[in-house]
RNA sequence: GCUGACGUAGCUCAGUUGGUAGAGCUCCCGACUUGUAAUCGGAAGGUCGUCGGUUCAAAUCCGACCGUCAGCUCCA
């Protein structure tokens, strides 16, 4: 049941499916909302709302949004085949922020055509095309389709399992669309292009590459604008922006994908190890450390060399073949046969912040957020079956807490289960993806089922993390494996005397180093709580001349007291010291002059605040370790 | 890897239709000695991503390669 509310503010109702054009028309508004009579057009599956207004205002569902984007998708298209030649039409769908739609035409769209195509768009909305659905069988549809020689949709009606397919039809255009649509091209208000960029036929590498138009639709400008500014905003906090700015690393031609640690990124880098190590104690692992690089047996015993070869950096050190590691998993085993392990030893926590290498494609490189060369928290667990379900939920606990204390709160959390291609008995997957399921259940956790997409050794969790351009990267994973233990022929002995196969839990929470620092650069826009600053604080004598030894004073006992703080006694005024370190991102300014001296006080400046006034410099260290050893996550030194 | 765009000083960017390279910031020097977001002056800094081609002449036009970016495919 649809509700349109009329200008008199008079609601009414119309069943879904049933003509829109009619009810208007009997309630005579029809010409006011800019649909005709008799419309057959409108295959209304959604509840909407108009508003007292030729244009729909409150459309406010997820629906409503989708038919405005998607509707906004087809007028892109129209405009582009008014505008350009032989265009073939792939697919057009909606998506998160806006909408798509592929292309094959001769002309190569570049950013300076995008006011042309906008242009045109605005057309086609002003001419008000009513948007007339229209079904057919099959065949019908297929014939139209090869006299419209469109090539893509023949191959997808070919592909689709459907008796009744769906045109969709505005003014001179027409298109294979399953809808549902506006019920006019005069009802979108604020569209705007946003990029172009090639993509596959049915994201086959195989096939042939398309030009695809990325642009949004909403109800109104300002919700567009706002948009825009969001997008400007997390362009703003951009890590590759904010790492160079922050001179936290570096790339180089010498070594694409490979990052270059500069020190304030190395001191990033280590205090996030820290507190990784901190964690790990608390939960009981045992720390190790596996070679990078080890002999290419190794990879045919474990599977790599058959699955991952192409990812891998291959040598020969005395005629032999080596491998650099792509994963630590089978150096992590060797540990574990180099004793004899009993019942009573497990389960056993073996942690290592393994650097791995992988030959990435060239195009797939990003930033911090895809490179060749990172480091994994990894850590495999050996248990009993009997153990399982108490580790996977010590490990989520152990996540949870991990991520909250770098600020994160908010993670969605996917459980992935036994794909067709798999190894293991029954059993093992039933008990294996049961004490998983337990596990998210207890823990009241919200997570969506990817049935099929475990890996074919074992189920698993992932857990995402939404950076500041709403990207999400998986970065924890808890993965069952039931085939490294079998491949590697370990064993336990059980409290019967016999010889046991254990359980092999792979985890790693923060995934990779490097991605989640590049997450963590976004998500603090470089302004980090101070226990992860490179620079916790700047001492500034006002002169050189007349407190510059009471400066190096205070940042002498300051790093006495393990704090990170720097002197800027440069011979430049105050406002422009103060201007240079607040780019820097620096949490404290300690600003020193004769009061201070004298009473052997700092005044405080805050990155986030401002002044906050003088205070003793034994005090303002005691309350700035404070706050370093608690990993607060925002700045807490402040007024009395 | 694929499609497209881009690559000029450490950074951010100008550079008209081909005629021999420019600004601001940073760094260095000098003056100023500063009380909470840019004091003034000077000097220095570039084989214009690399290699090749067209031309009397190439940052500019063409080609190949390398790198970066937006995506696709893949993925921590």
């Amino acid at each position: 049941m649809a509700v349109i509310v009329l200008p008199n503010k008079e609601e009414l109702n119309i069943a879904v499916g049933q003509p829109v054009g009619n009810a208007l028309e009997q309630a005579g508004v029809a010409d006011a909302i800019g649909i005709k009579s008799g419309a057959e057009y409108y295959d209304l599956q959604t509840p909407l709302r108009f508003e007292g207004s030729a244009i729909p205002v409150t459309l406010r569902s997820k629906e409503g949004l989708e038919m405005l984007r998607h509707t906004a998708a087809h007028v892109m298209a129209q405009a582009v085949s008014r505008l350009f030649d032989n265009v073939e039409f792939a697919i057009g769908p909606v998506i998160d922020d806006g909408f798509y739609y592929d292309f094959d035409l001769d002309h190569v769209f570049s950013p300076e055509d995008f006011p042309k195509i906008e242009a045109e768009m605005k057309k086609i909305i002003a001419e008000k095309f009513p948007v007339i659905r229209k079904e057919m069988s099959r065949s019908e549809a297929l014939e139209i389709l090869a006299k419209q020689k469109a090539k893509f949709k023949t191959e997808l009606v070919e592909s689709l399992d459907a008796e009744v397919f769906s045109f969709y039809s505005q003014g001179e255009f027409t298109d294979l669309c399953r809808g549902p649509h506006l019920p006019n091209t005069g009802f979108i208000p604020a569209v705007k292009l946003l990029s172009v960029a090639g993509a596959y036929w049915r994201g086959d590498e195989k096939r042939e590459m398309l030009q695809r138009l990325y642009a949004t639709a909403f109800w109104t400008e300002d919700e567009l604008n706002e948009h825009i500014r969001l997008l400007e905003e997390a362009k703003k906090r951009d890590h590759r922006k904010l790492g160079k700015d922050l001179d936290l690393y570096s790339f180089h031609g010498e070594g694409p994908g490979f990052p270059f640690w500069h020190p304030n990124g190395t001191v990033l880098y280590n205090e996030a190890v820290a507190f990784w190590r901190l964690k790990h104690r608390e939960y009981g692992y045992d720390e190790i450390m596996t070679p990078m690089i080890l002999s290419e047996q190794l990879w045919h015993q474990s599977g790599h060399w058959d699955h991952y070869r192409e990812n891998m950096y291959f040598t020969q050190i005395d005629e032999k073949d080596y491998a650099v590691k792509p994963m630590n998993c089978p150096g992590g085993t060797l540990v574990y046969r180099s004793n004899m392990w009993s019942y009573r030893d497990l389960p056993s926590r073996m942690a290592e912040l393994g650097h791995v290498h992988r030959h990435e494609k060239s195009g797939v490189l990003a930033g911090l957020f895809r490179v060749r060369s990172f480091t994994q928290d990894d850590a495999h667990i050996y248990c009993t079956y009997d153990q399982l379900e108490d580790e996977i939920a010590s490990t989520m606990q152990l996540l949870h807490e991990l991520y909250a204390g770098f600020g994160f709160d908010d993670y969605a959390v996917e459980l992935s289960t036994r794909p067709a291609k798999s190894i293991g008995s029954d059993e093992m997957w039933e008990r294996a993806e049961g004490a998983l399921r337990n596990v998210l259940d207890r823990r009241k956790v919200d997570y969506k089922l990817n049935p099929g997409d475990g890996a074919f050794y074992g189920p698993k969790i992932d857990f995402h993390i939404h950076d500041a351009l709403k990207r999400t990267w998986q970065c924890g994973t808890i993965q069952v494996d039931f085939s490294m233990p079998e491949r590697f022929d370990m064993e336990y002995t059980g409290p019967d005397g016999a010889k046991h196969r254990p359980v092999m839990i792979h985890r790693a929470l923060l995934g990779s180093l490097e991605r989640f620092i590049g997450i963590l650069i976004e998500h603090y826009g470089g302004a980090f709580p101070t226990w992860l600053a490179p620079v916790q604080g700047v001492v500034i004598p006002i002169s050189e001349a007349k407190h510059g030894d009471y400066a190096r004073e205070v940042v002498k006992k300051m790093k006495a007291a393990g704090l990170r703080v720097k002197l800027d006694a440069r011979e430049e005024s105050l406002n422009y010291r103060i201007r240079d370190n607040q780019a820097k991102k620096i949490p404290y300014f300690f600003v020193v002059g004769g009061r201070e001296a004298e009473n052997q006080a700092v005044a405080i400046r805050r990155r986030d605040k401002g002044d906050i006034g003088a205070h003793p410099v034994d005090k303002v260290i005691a309350q700035l370790l404070l706050e370093v050893a608690e990993r607060r996550n925002s700045l807490s030194l402040d007024k009395e």
